[in-house]
Order: C-alpha cells, then structure tokens, then sequence
DNA sequence: CTTACGGCCTGTACGC
DNA sequence: TGCGTACAGGCCGTAA
C-alpha cells in the first residue's frame, strides 16, 4: 500500500511520539517477515533511545542511540499503530507481529498482513551503503531532483516510462499509483520510451511527480492531523486520484472529454487517458 | 549493464 | 452458501 507520502507521513508520526523514547520491551511475535529478523533483534533495541526517524525512498530509517540503525519497510500491506494506553476494542491479533514498548508508555505495533514487509538492523555508520539503499535514485523532493536529472536516469532506458518509473533506481519512492497519477499530469503515455521522456517533457515530468507527492503528504498530514487517526494508526489516508483506480471513468483533464482506460505493465495495472497523455 | 518474469503472502471482490 | 479466479499501493532472485 504505501508509496513515498505513505512513508513520510508514517515516519513523521513514528518521530513526533518516539523520538527521545526508550524501548522497554521489544516482541518479535514471528521468527520472519520477508526476510528473518536479524540476530540480536531484541536483544540490540531493548533499552536504547530513539534518535532520529527518517525516510529515504520507502524505506524506514531509525537511528538508535550507540551505533545502532533500524531499516524497516512497509511492503504492500506494513501498518503502525500508535497507543498510549492499550484499548480494549483493539487487542493484537494475528498480523500484529512485532510490538514495541517504551518508557512513555507507548505500545508500537507493526502489523502487516502479508508480510512482504522488513526489519533489518544495521550500523549506523552503515547506513548511506546498506545494499537495501545503496542503487537507490535521488529523492524526487530534494533540490537535486529535475527535469535533466530525471533525462539523464532515463537515458538508454528501453523499456516504457511507466515501468521505469517504478525502478527505484531511476527515481527513489514513485510506487504504481503516483506513477500514473504524475504521467497523466504531465500529458506522457505511459507506454512512451523512457530514453524518449527528455527535455520539456522530462521537465513536466519531474515537475508533475514532485507535485503529486507533496499534494498527497500535505492531505495525509492534515487528513491524520498530527500524522494518526485517533485510533493511532499511521499511514493510510484517502487522497483524490485522477486516474488511478478510476477505468472507465471521465477523464479530469479540462477539454479532455477522455475516458480512463487500464493496461498491464510488467505485471501491474497501469491507468491513464488515451486522449491526452502522448 | 539492462530487462522479463516468477515468487513471496494474505485478504477481498467478484462471477458462477 | 461455497468455490474459483483475479487482483492488490513492493521488491527480490534468477535467467537471458
């Protein structure tokens, strides 16, 4: 589920209450999620402060007091929920699989139900040249980020923009949804060669992703209102999509009179308008 | 190096 | 009601 704004918000909500807070307890309550936890999990988290909580694609970094770090991802289905005090009306259940507890009294759980999610720890050190992050692309709300920025990782690139786009490499955070969403706001068919995205349209490009993902942080932010729904759970907001989940649909593009049609790209659903996006 | 594809998991929506 | 199929916001490993 999560793309870039689903992470961000997820880790603004992870910092404003954890940052400063120790962990008490740490429960693993499976041996896995995609990947095995590493060794010295619980071990490594129990007793140390959290640092600093950033997100760098959509990935999860947390930097632990001493030289530890925590990379987690939310997968497909990755979820954290906040509690101040446990509520009756939601006890753990079965997708809840790791559970953090701190000296504020805060209970964290991840739950992630298909668990294509992950926790890994690392050195802090380590952490600019973590194999999960290293080939990552820039981030497309940096500064760096840019119309010639964007030609250039597209450059050679033979396969269409669409799928090019979800290649963290080329761009660091884009997922299926914000693809399509940035393609029809900068009028590119989805099935255009990325080495033939380049030049106004690589601007309009770069400009339409950096656009959609600020949109949809600011509508998570003031949907949760302090980053969590009341219930503390963190990450899921509806934002207005243009294209995405919307086949058959009119399209929003003003004179347009287009209608939203789906293909499948390497495997995924890709939703744009025929009519206006060349 | 790039590209294509199967696989990993569970849950849900839909057609019969 | 049940059963089968398709699909879901991600990414890794492998093969070509």
């Amino acid at each position: 589920m999560p793309e870039l704004p689903e992470v961000e918000t997820v880790c603004r909500g992870l910092a404003d209450a954890l940052i400063g807070d120790r962990f008490t307890r740490v429960t693993l309550r499976r041996a896995n999620l995609r990947f095995p936890f590493s060794d010295g999990f619980i071990e490594t988290l129990t007793g140390r402060r959290v640092e600093t909580i950033h997100r760098r694609a959509k990935y999860i970094l947390m930097q632990m007091e001493g030289e530890a770090a925590l990379i987690g991802h939310l997968g497909m289905s990755g979820s954290f929920r906040i509690e101040k005090s446990p509520i009756p009306e939601h006890p753990l259940d079965r997708h809840d699989h790791v559970v953090f507890e701190t000296e504020r009294g805060l209970r964290i759980r991840y739950h992630d139900p298909r668990r294509f999610g992950f926790m890994l720890l690392t050195e802090r050190a380590l952490l600019e040249t973590h194999p999960q992050l290293i080939n990552i692309g820039p981030e497309p709300l940096g500064n760096e980020f840019n119309g010639p920025a964007l030609a250039e990782r597209l450059a050679g690139r033979k396969t269409p923009i669409k799928t090019a786009l979800l290649d963290q490499r080329v761009v660091a955070g884009v997922g299926n949804i914000y693809a399509c969403e940035a393609l029809h706001r900068s009028g590119i068919s989805p099935k255009r060669l990325a080495a033939n995205v380049t030049g106004a349209r690589a601007d309009r490009l770069a400009a339409a992703i950096r656009q959609v993902l600020e949109e949809a942080i600011a509508s998570g932010g003031s949907t949760l209102r302090n980053y969590s729904h009341t219930s503390g759970e963190l990450g899921y907001f509806q934002h207005r999509f243009e294209v995405y989940d919307r086949e058959g649909a009119a399209c929003t593009t003003p004179d347009c009179n287009g209608v939203i049609g789906r293909i499948p790209q390497a495997g995924r659903s890709t939703f744009f308008c025929p009519k206006c996006q060349r």
